[in-house]
DNA sequence: GATACCAATTTGGGATACCAAGATGGTATT
DNA sequence: AATACCATCTTGGTATCCCAAATTGGTATC
């Protein structure tokens, strides 16, 4: 493993991961010495995570990405086309055995399941769908979309009867793909992600004073 | 602009223009050398294309991507996707007046114009009817993808009687959004780049043999 | 006390030197 | 003549040094 592959996977997860608050300031020479590489490696990753996303210019210097709810919700349209599109791919094929598996990863969380888990496995699920259609492109796009969304989910306040819907839901979704339904999979995803939409957007701006009082930019819609 | 910026300017364009050929290598050194650069802003140049898929590592060292058949076909049902999502947004929209600022654009082009000019606003078509939808993600993805798709088209067997029927495509498309009929230029739109895409995997996948004679990779479908 | 100005530090952009691994080509041996 | 082997060169990865610009902090002046 090189340097700079190490270093944008550490660095992609200590953002992700919200160890790197949104909206705070980066250096080279601070990554440099916090991963023990030299700059060569942290510029290269630097400019890799800026393609993602994750990192931003501010001038002269490097941030990282606020939490941008116009943009959170440009996001959803965004994925919702490229998603709706997969599935109905997916539900026109022959075999679509590819669903068990998705299922099985579902049913893998219960109520001892850490959130940790259920947050990975709610991004997981949309990604592993996309992946079915066989498309290499509408999976980027729904890989990138998930990555772009995963801090934003992990600062969303969700209870436990949100994890739920969600999981009767991506069910649902499932199903109607198995049985070969392409608009009522195309209808029933483009209603989750909607309403996921609105629930995440509705509980950040909600939350924002908390989210600012904990350090973290916050970009209003 | 700074040397970075330069380079990978530079480079794309003449990846783009064909000026290097699909699977043709790339070291480091020659770039350096070739653009009067040092190797921190090649390297940072050529990360930057890599992302755009316009170069990829061949474990060591660095190729310029081939034209890859099955990649174009995937490339046609991801931009689809994400073209026919915008246009249906922007017929949807109360202000539609950026309409004829692109019909503008395509009857700036009669029997006259050069080549170049009409791939350039064939591409920019696109782009700019995507961007009237106002959505960031959406408008990049068609940018990427049209991009992507940029050499192929130059390489593409193109008659008059096409570009007069892609013109007029062009046009029925912005009619119908304009009269904000979305489900009319969706199929209009859909219809256009299936066509497109047919015509263009046709044409490449005949001329295969003469384009690896004149030195090009092309990876089929 | 406010402000204008200057020096010192910090920062990212760029250039270059070095290294390890892999490709290459020549040579010696059979 | 064929092949095994070794020296050499090439290449990308990394570290380090230099530079110009911008920020910062203090100081002197009004």
């Amino acid at each position: 493993m090189s340097q700079m592959q190490n270093v944008e996977r550490q660095l992609r997860e200590m953002i992700l991961g919200l160890e790197i608050g949104p909206g705070e300031r980066l250096t080279e020479r601070w990554i440099e010495g916090r991963f023990g590489a030299s700059r060569t490696p942290v510029r290269a990753a630097l400019l890799r995570l800026e393609t993602e996303g994750l990192v931003g210019r501010d001038g002269r210097g490097w941030t990282v990405a606020p939490i941008n709810l116009a943009e959170l919700g440009q996001i959803a349209v965004y994925r919702e086309a490229v998603e709706v599109a997969a599935v109905r791919l997916t539900a026109a094929l022959e075999d679509r055995s590819g669903i068990d598996v998705i299922a099985a990863m579902l049913d893998s969380c219960d109520a001892e399941t850490p959130r940790e888990e259920w947050h990975r496995v709610g991004m997981d699920f949309h990604i592993e769908l996309a992946r079915l259609a066989g498309n290499e492109f509408l999976l980027r796009a729904v890989r990138d979309a998930m990555t772009r969304l995963s801090r934003a989910r992990w600062l969303e306040v969700r209870d436990e009867k949100a994890l739920g819907r969600a999981w009767a839901e991506h069910h649902a979704i499932l199903a109607a793909v198995r049985a070969g339904h392409a608009d009522e999979a195309a209808r029933l995803l483009s209603g989750h992600i909607a309403g996921s939409r609105e629930r995440l957007v509705t509980s950040l701006h909600d939350d924002r004073r908390g989210l600012r009082a904990r350090g973290f930019a916050v970009v209003a819609a």
